[in-house]
DNA sequence: GAAGGAGGCTTACAACGTAAGCCTTACGCC
DNA sequence: GGCGTAAGGCTTACGTTGTAAGCCTCCTTC
């Protein structure tokens, strides 16, 4: 309530919200999610766990700034991209939307943990919100009626921001221990060989496995390029919300 | 090792892995995966934490296990639709897979918990794989090449199992503070308010909430229907396969 | 110079997963 | 029939997590 505070505030500390963050990420990126828990974090800043809480409320906050920080990087990679001209053809819109969200997608693989902190965020960031602005109003620009705009991005989900949701993510990058049990790399071949013994119950499968990959199926999971399959997946969605825009200009 | 173990063991106790997995499933159901901890699972079954582990290997193990009971439920589900005929024309691929994806849905919609953990794992269950190869059956009944199965698979992503990654689920539903903070309901009409605070920075968003509930924007997140957008975005992907697999066949 | 608050520190607690080890019971085998 | 063995319960204890409570020491402002 105090009103007089906004610009003054001499800082006695070199310790500000900002630099929590900041190191909040860094962590994050060098030792995974599960490593930053509010001890290593002060531990990394030279102070005790309980000063942090003078600069976030809580855990949650502190998680809620660290998506802030990554959306304000979005969004600022985003805005470097040249805008679009006022006159451009209403089919602008697809590139245009395409080269956002990759831009967005770019960021957020610099940041793998990224994408599993933000989906578990309850608020929003004012920099995502304004994100997603960009996008309706590309859609908009586009011809899409608000309701078109409003199916795409429940069409669209996490895909929007540049991620998408696999259900089996081989190189766990997200996951938390980071400096954990050891087995890690022997993973596919070891997910390969229980494919293998229950061929029979999974004879597509496995037949996929042994065409595509047709050097024989040994390593089976590291055949996919994720950036392809994104954009492919990507791309279905967008086409497809490019016919239903025609459709609706009759 | 001992070999002449596999019907026989007359079972002293009546506690026995499925009954641990079980109850785990309905206290996770009851109480969401938060209260989901050894503890609150034994005082569930009626003894001691520790003695889980005569069950479950450990935390991990557990939850592959409900993942596992899930996932039975699943393919319980679909396996009571019809199958397929032989004769069937290629096109019914559509169909077919669309029914068997919302069946999926169906079964997960009682677990709201479960797709978070599904997520979260990182080795497979038997009955997940049998129904992603039962998928892989239908498509390649339809005429797609192993290859454009791959890439739909990549592109369906979660949307397979019959869930998509909204970025912002109103309804904490999967998240773990059943029993933690009150705020829950207010949630909504919080955001909101907070986007009309920013309303020039995110204009077409403002409009666009303005319009779509157009008897005023006052409780914005209400009015999208979870199933609607889940089935359109599942069609577009469909249809945009569809239109793939027959361009592949000249 | 007194007041007060911002921002550090220390201590302490409850909840979590789980390692270690004890005790009982039931079964297989001589 | 007695005995070894192990399955499956229980108790205790430890390290880690987030964080409540309170102390102290500055710096700033009347």
């Amino acid at each position: 309530m105090t009103s007089s505070q906004t610009a003054g505030t001499a800082p006695r500390s070199a310790l500000t919200r900002a630099r929590v963050l900041e190191s909040a990420v860094v962590l994050a990126d060098r030792d995974g999610l599960g490593a930053l828990t509010m001890r290593s974090l002060a531990r990394e800043l030279g102070i005790e766990a309980m000063s942090l809480y003078h600069h976030v409320a809580n855990k949650e906050d502190l998680l809620d700034g660290v998506v802030d920080v990554v959306a304000a990087e979005i969004q600022d990679a985003v805005g470097r991209l040249d805008t679009q001209a006022d006159d451009a053809p209403k089919s602008a819109w697809k590139p245009a939307m395409r080269r956002q969200i990759l831009t967005s997608r770019a960021v957020l693989l610099r940041h793998p943990w990224a994408s599993t902190v933000l989906e578990s965020r309850t608020s929003f960031s004012l920099h995502i919100v304004r994100y997603f602005d960009s996008l309706i109003g590309l859609m908009r620009r586009g011809g899409f009626s608000y309701d078109l705009v409003h199916h795409a991005l429940h069409a669209l989900g996490s895909r929007a921001l540049g991620f998408s949701q696999e259900l089996f993510e081989p190189d766990g990058a997200a996951a938390g221990s980071a400096a954990g049990g050891g087995a890690e790399e022997g993973a596919d071949d070891a997910a390969t060989a229980m494919l293998m013994q229950m061929a029979e119950q999974v004879p597509h499968m496995i037949e996929m496995l042994a065409e595509i990959s047709h050097e024989g199926p040994e390593s089976t999971l590291g055949w996919c390029d994720d950036q392809t399959e994104f954009e492919f997946g990507l791309d279905i969605i967008l086409d497809g919300l490019d016919r239903l825009a025609e459709r609706e200009q009759h």
